[in-house]
DNA sequence: TTTCGATGGTGAGGCAGTTCACACAGCCGC
DNA sequence: GCGGCTGTGTGAACTGCCTCACCATCGAAA
């Protein structure tokens, strides 16, 4: 019943050419295409708090989550944090750089032991130029990550500390339908993630946990009344 | 010496195919392709503050800009305004709908009377599918927009307002290098673009120009003194 | 077993920026 | 040339969140 330790080995669910096939990106590649992109391809195993890259880096390639977390985030000046995106199991990440070969803006760290896959720019460019259809899928995917920061920039400036956080905690959990909708992640990173204070975040998760919304683990938290988070996310207040 | 009224009518200083034939986007394209383009696209004239497209819409096509200056922005519930991004004579724009399909994500404001070119996605798509250097150019703008808007979102989580303000004074009124730097915007519109409230962006520029940095006119910004903002938007705080 | 770093918990105090309530100037249309 | 709208200017009061300064606990490493 307790949320999964993060650093127990990744689980080997998927290799490099299933995640190929399975991505939308290739799914609709001929099997002898995906074959050789998978002979281009590393794979590359880190544990939690690595760093994958970082900002300022020379961009050498695309990333794909075989197994873990990673966290695309930026530092300031004066240390603080902020996490502009998550990706998990069969995320690809670091397509920025790939695609205009200039350097890295943000650094990405592993939120969890990862099993990552790597494809290297220089191998990946002239596949790419021959291949119209994943020049395509590529387009797609950066105008839904255009989408995502949009909406960022929209939460930071319009909602409030509560409506970000009730956000958030439903993201993190999505997917986990039913029984418990937990997530494995402290409360330093959500903080980050809503670009509030640790210590203002945990007042909030104290106060839901109270009253019975959620429950906090140590390294984690378990959403038990998502209707009510989900009220305070659409409300844009916490109406008690 | 005084800001031009945004309301004169726009020069018509290129039509639609000298924008087809300076944009990167085209440049490298044949005569006759860019031609072909040309008979699809329309024009259309737009006064300032007319809405040119809705958050919601349908995107129905592609928007270049022959004249004038326009915004993209969205709006809260509560009537407030943050602007996403800003585009003047020969920039694109519109072209996150354009090529995933999906509606549109914020509105497009004329901030002064404009010219614009129009190309409908129908027309567009199929073009598109046959021109893959073209999808390439894609790839870079919205690699370009993507650094942009989570650029946006650190400064926003990070600097304060002075800083943001002198960062923004500093961009609308580059390329203006030499005489004097000056733009034609409301107080209003630079609060939306920092994210700020009016008065508090009034309170700043009065005391900059109370320094002498700069110049305050009704519905216009000179910047006589960018080195010292520079400094601030550098430096992170108001040195004074 | 002890130590130490990372995580979580909590209150007091401060401040940057908001909100509100005006007042006043130009400009536009009639 | 007269309303009315838009753009600007300004102060007082308020407040959400941050900062700081702790302490407690857990887990892993020494």
């Amino acid at each position: 019943m307790s949320i999964p330790r993060a650093k127990q080995a990744p689980q080997r669910t998927r290799d490099k050419l299933s995640l190929l096939r399975s991505h939308p990106l290739f799914r609709d590649l001929p099997g002898p295409v995906i074959e050789h992109l998978g002979s281009y391809m590393k794979t590359r195993r880190v544990a939690r708090g690595t760093t994958i890259f970082s900002k300022g880096d020379p961009g050498t390639g695309l990333m794909g989550v075989l197994a873990g977390a990673v966290k695309v985030s930026v530092a300031s000046a004066d240390g603080k944090d902020i996490v502009l995106n998550t990706f998990r199991e069969g995320d690809i990440f670091g397509e920025i750089a790939l695609l205009d070969g200039r350097p890295r803006t943000a650094d990405a760290i592993a939120m969890a032991d990862c099993e990552l896959i790597v494809i290297e720019r220089r191998d990946f460019v002239p596949f790419l130029g021959s291949h119209p259809d994943v020049m395509l899928k590529f387009i797609e995917i950066l105008c839904s990550r255009l989408r995502h920061t949009s909406e960022q920039v929209q939460d930071i400036t319009f909602l409030n500390l509560p409506t970000r956080l009730a956000k958030t905690l439903l993201q993190l959990t999505a997917g986990e339908e039913g029984a418990q909708r937990k997530a494995a992640i402290t409360q330093r990173e959500i903080s980050q993630m809503i670009g509030m204070s640790r210590e203002s975040t945990n007042k909030q998760l104290r106060a839901w946990a109270k009253r019975g919304w959620i429950r906090l683990e140590r390294g984690g938290v378990g959403v038990t009344a998502p209707d009510k988070l989900a009220a305070i996310a659409a409300e844009g207040f916490d109406a008690s």
